[in-house]
Order: C-alpha cells, then structure tokens, then sequence
RNA sequence: GGGGGUGUGCCCGAGUGGCUAAAGGGGACGGGCUGUAAACCCGUUGGCUACGCCUACCUAGGUUCGAAUCCUAGCGCCCCCA
C-alpha cells in the first residue's frame, strides 16, 4: 500500500475541504482499508459529469485499497434533500426510486470498481426505526443547529415554506454514517452540513467519528449554477460522443481549467501546467478546450471515441455541413407542403408556432440554403430526401 | 383559534375595469460575428396551415357593454398574536 503521507497528498487533492485533516492523517497512519461512504439519493435516473467528481474521488480511495461504501438513499429520497434548494423536492413512488437506483448503480460501476465497493440501501436501516427510536435520534440534534444551515435559514427569510420532514434529512443520513461505521464521508461542498451531523452524531454515539470531504461543485455548462439535470446543463456520462463533445466545447472558457481538475484523469501536476500556459497566453483556450473534450470522451466512451467526435464537430460547426448521419423520417408527402408542420413532424420545432419563428428568423435551411422569412408553402419535389436543419445543430430528412 | 398579507407566462417580477397575449429582467431559442454549442451585438419567446381565430393572469361562481384588475366561496403559501 502506498505510504500514507502520499495517500494523503493524493486524496486531500482537489478537495474543497477535509475535516479534521489531522483525523484523516492518523486514520491513514492507522494502515487498515477505511470505509469510504457516499450516500446518493435516486432521485434523478442519469449521472452526469457533477456526479462523476465525488464517484472519481472514491475510485482513487479504492486504488489506494479502501472499501468504497455505497449508500443508495431509497429511503431518505422519500425525504428529498433540501441542500441547497429553495423549495420542497416533489416526492417520488417507490417504483421511480427503484427504477432509478438500478441505473445509478449502474452508471457508478463504469467509475467504481465493484470488488471494492459495499452496496447498502439506507432503507435497510431507516426503515425499521421505530417513533421511540425516532424521537431518541432526534433528540440528539437541536432545531438552532438545524437552521444554521443556509438553504434552510434562506428559505425561513424568504418567507418560503420548509415542510418538517425536511428537517429530518441530516438526521437520517447522519444516522447512515452510525448503521455503517463509516471512516469517511464524501459530498460536494453543499453536502458540508449533513457531513458534519453524521460526525457529531457518530460522537454522541461513542463512535470514532468520521472524517468529512467536501469537493467543490462543478457548474454546469452554462457556467454558472451547478450541474443539473433539472437546470438543463448537464453533461451525461451516457451522452453520445459526439454531443459530449460539443456539450464541453459550449462550457465558458473560465471553466477549463476547473473541469480538467475534476472531470479528467490528468495529474495534478498536469493539470498545473496547462492552466500556467493558459494563464500566460501560451496556449490557446479553443485548443485545449478540444483536448479536455477528447479527454472527458475517451474516458467514457474508449479511444478513438475523442477523435471522430471533434471530427463530427469540426465538420458540423466550423465547416458548417450537414452530420454524416442525418436521420430519415418518413412523413405524409403531399405535392405542395406546409413548411411549419413539416418541421414539427420532423421533430425539428415543438409547435407550428415555433416552426414560424425559426422560419422567419432564418434559422431553417434546406440543403444549406437558408429559407426566405415568410416561406410557409413549399413544393415536396424541393424538399424530399433533402436536409432540413433548424438552427445549427438540428438536421432531419424527410422521405 | 384570531388578525394581516400574497398567488401573474419556463422562472423572477410590473400591472388595480377597456390602449393587455399582458412592462422589465433572467433563461431558452434564432441570426450575425468568431476560436467553439465561449464572449459580444441584434432578434424572437401561448396555440392554431394564421393579416384572422382560440386559449390564458391559483380554482369555481358572480357584478359589468367590457375583468389579470371589483365581489363571494374555496385552495396553496407567508407573517403576527395565541
């Protein structure tokens, strides 16, 4: 096993946070595998890439030969976790939650190692706490601790509603910690909090208590709020290449660097020195923004996979063809066509309405003639079997 | 239990009887430009084979020639008192 003061190094890298460091020094020192847990809520069906960073963090526990500690929190995403939120979670069916929590798992496989990982269902546990039990595990918290927290202190100033339950939430994945004697928990920074009350509460309990990792969050690719499905800027580990490759060609340039750290396999080293050539103007941001593209492609998709991507983008976005393989779609041809319901049985607008706008803002072409505003009628003849793009990335062929 | 407030388009947020498919901002989409689906500038942003028609301002009724705007009841949320 490698040496515990370069463990150190490697773990404590690209972390926001570890609490207590000198715990985590000792626990090392100690040379036994440490429990390493992360506890996911099944809320959402797809990982993407903000997923991926705490899922990368446990693979380098696992190489350094720790146990990886799953929690699937199908009991607690009955509760939602209301970090960093600003209104109630919606409450999923048992029959989502499990549906979702079969694809996570299987989408964390393709970074986690299974012969090192323990899957546990927090239902297991929480589940079977009675109200006494309850009501003696609540006991240990207090509410002036619980409204510390940000999200839930903004929401009361805010005038927002927070439903009791929501309170509830630290309480029960501090309580995970306890069920599966954990060394260490993992989060993003948002997590803190709940990291926090799983070590106070392991304490009280007259366990060793764990030590908290925070990872920064990753921002979407809009730059700005964190990757999120509902946010509509996520970068999905199971995206085709091609649109992975564009989805991270479309980051700002100000996120380069941070993505290499957490998205990438590069050393830290590595990554140092591309962002001192950045930083200096040796290196241009549209470059290495394609290298972090390759990069985050091969490593979900295989080499070879990063090349015919930026192939596919090169040939879409900077000579401006039509992609190789522009689907067909058969539609109802009559001799005159009505352009707008063309382009919504093509699936390239959502409504007729739609469809005029783009018309009239010059967004459609047909085989890379761009369509005068206000052409809603068109001849089958001049359309059939040919390409019709909305926009720059949407192509279709009707036939 | 008592009192007060609030509910608008994807989101935030103006609007207190006709000039409102509803200001402004964000987001999204489109165009231009380019080094990219970055940045910047400009435009669009309820539906409908469409110079017109339909549906819309929490829900259901009502007043009125006419209501997002007024009234009644209900529902949600917030605050204060208990």
């Amino acid at each position: 096993m490698t040496a515990s003061d370069d463990q150190f190094r490697i773990i404590s890298s690209g972390a926001a946070s570890v609490t207590p460091a000198d715990a985590l020094k000792e626990k090392l020192a100690g040379g036994r595998a440490l429990r390493v847990k992360l506890g996911v809520d099944p809320t959402a069906p797809d990982l993407h890439l903000g997923h991926a960073v705490p899922l990368r963090k446990l693979r380098q526990f696992q190489d350094l030969g720790h146990t990886v500690v799953l929690i699937i929190g199908d009991f607690t995403a009955l509760i939602g976790d209301p970090s960093g939120r600003n209104t109630t979670r919606p409450p999923l069916t048992v029959e989502q939650i499990d549906e979702n929590a079969t694809t996570y798992i299987e989408q964390a496989f393709r970074i986690l190692d299974p012969d090192r990982t323990e899957l546990r269902r927090n239902s297991d546990w929480l589940g079977k706490l009675d109200f006494a039990d309850l009501l003696r595990l609540t006991s240990r918290f207090t509410v002036a601790r619980i409204l510390e927290r940000d999200d839930f202190a903004n929401r009361y100033a805010g005038q927002q509603s927070i439903s009791l339950h929501e309170f509830l939430y630290p309480v029960a994945q501090a309580y995970d910690s306890v069920a599966v004697e954990a060394d260490i928990e993992i989060g993003g920074t948002d997590q803190l909090f709940n990291l926090l009350a799983g070590r106070e509460l392991m304490e009280k309990s007259g366990m060793d208590p764990q030590v908290c990792l925070t990872l920064p969050l990753l921002e979407g690719t809009d730059g700005v709020q964190k990757m999120s499905k509902s946010y509509g800027n996520y970068i999905g580990l199971t995206d085709e290449p091609d649109d992975m490759f564009g989805k991270v060609m479309s980051i700002p340039d100000t996120l380069i660097v941070k993505y290499f750290r957490l998205c990438t396999a590069l050393s830290v080293e590595d990554v140092n020195v591309i962002e001192a050539d950045l930083d200096a103007g040796r290196s241009h941001p549209n470059l290495v923004k394609r290298r972090l593209a390759r990069e985050i492609v091969v490593l979900y998709h295989g080499s070879g996979a990063g090349e015919s991507a930026e192939a596919a983008f090169d040939r879409v976005f900077r000579e401006h063809q039509a992609p190789v393989d522009v689907p067909e779609v058969a539609v109802e041809a009559t001799p005159v066509m009505h352009l707008p319901a063309l382009l919504k049985d093509l699936g390239l607008a959502a409504t007729t309405s739609e469809a005029r706008r783009l018309i009239d803002g010059g967004g459609v072409r047909i085989d890379g003639e761009q369509v005068a505003p206000k052409t809603y009628d068109v001849p089958w003849e001049s359309v059939r079997g040919r390409i019709v793009q909305a926009g720059k990335r949407r192509f279709a062929k009707p036939v």
